[in-house]
DNA sequence: GCTAAACTGTGTATAAATTACACAGTAAAG
DNA sequence: CTTTACTGTGTAATTTATACACAGTTTAGC
């Protein structure tokens, strides 16, 4: 068993010089935004083989004078119009049968988005765009399923670590709204006396003095705090 | 301002079809060992331009017909004839301006090694290999400064939520040897009456009755546990 | 405009997890 | 055989996380 593994390796070890081989490669970003007090994930239709009619991921090429994380902000300017969103690199996908006709490596991304803002448009080879509830996310081509679970996955671990929430909330927002939004991407209900102890002694949010309307009990409105040291 | 960085996009967004555009894929790889009580990486010299002389860390293509994860398995086995290693994923780098003369994408993993097993090897275009301390780790050549600490942190977050240690540590070792492994990679001192106490209560490590001989105090040798379900 | 309903805002007691800490026992070295 | 250097163990103190109830405010409905 294990020499025939060391034969394996011994081949490839003495495989001729790979350095011509070049290789496509794109960015695929899950695009998260909260709506309808639920998360909800930017999927689109491609309307081209292979995989057509399919919901995928949102990707494209990376670009010959871009770096990834550009080509991730060019796929997400040209599908909502939004630019200076936070972004993150989830992983990188290179399984040689990723993409039926020729090998491609992708690298995944997640970014955070406030739907509201940004009336998704379908262009270039996507036939429809839809926000779609995280919760039950349908097939998805290649192998999106995989990269949308693991941005999901990062998302969630680093909202633990770290209070991110990109442009998901309104500049101006109640406790409420950011526990709502806590309680959808981590998919758990929380405390709310232990949820606003814990968010308020991260000192990052700052009372505006100003109180929400239209909701009863008239809560006050937070923004993030600016790191001036005046 | 942003007016600028709108039109930046725009301009962007209406570049060509770039489906044509193909890209060498590089793995790196940070190798870490524990030798002389100490957490080591393993660096190689470089013996052909750019950066020539310079340390590195070690790496290779990606070849046409494998993935990522396989291609640094090679580099590895050719390096240290060593396969079946823990490795991980760190993160992917697309600078475009990574490698002075053509673009080069690198995805960098970590692994986790035994270094009195594996005699290391200069071949190819290596001219020296040598296990260094990761804590003054001098200038490599390329970006891969960053690529080092980046798998570091990796690493250490790692090492707190998982209990890995690959195959850093002989077959069976004390609990004093694990603990000494622990703060060199997290590069802090431990309460040992603690340490164990966290450890065991993984439930990961049974104790083999035997006990290590010259060493005062004759401490209880360790082995990882089986998951038998008998 | 008055009442009911629905939400906000707050503190404390309890449980759980982490940290600090000291001494007796065993093996090696001389 | 004595000294030295290491192993192995438990408990108290602190910190952190969790559970929980009621009074005050605003909207909605009458």
């Amino acid at each position: 068993m294990k020499v025939s593994k060391e034969k394996q390796l011994d081949t490839l070890i003495t495989t001729v010089n790979p350095s011509s081989y070049e290789c496509t490669i794109t960015v695929d970003c899950a695009i998260f935004g909260f709506q309808d007090n639920e998360l909800k994930i930017l999927l689109v239709k491609r309307s081209v083989e292979p995989f057509k009619d399919y919901w995928m991921l949102p990707g494209g090429m990376m670009d010959e004078g871009l770096t990834m994380e550009e080509s991730v902000r060019k796929v997400l300017y040209g599908l909502t119009g939004i630019h200076d969103v936070h972004q993150e690199q989830v992983k990188c996908y290179s399984d040689v049968s990723r993409h039926p006709i020729k090998r491609v490596v992708t690298v995944c991304f997640y970014a955070l988005v406030k739907p509201e803002n940004h009336p998704v448009i379908a262009k270039n080879y996507v036939s429809d765009v839809v926000w779609h509830s995280v919760n039950e996310i349908p097939q998805l081509g290649f192998d999106h399923n995989i990269l949308a679970v693991d941005a999901l996955a990062k998302l969630r671990q680093n909202l633990k670590e770290n209070l991110i929430f990109g442009e998901l909330l309104p500049e101006k927002f109640t406790l409420k709204e950011l526990q709502d939004l806590y309680e959808s991407i981590l998919d758990e209900t929380l405390d709310r006396r232990n949820f606003r102890k814990k968010i308020l002694q991260m000192d990052l949010l700052v009372p505006t003095k100003e109180k929400k309307v239209g909701v009863k009990g008239g809560p006050e409105l937070y923004s993030i705090k600016t790191n001036n040291t005046t």
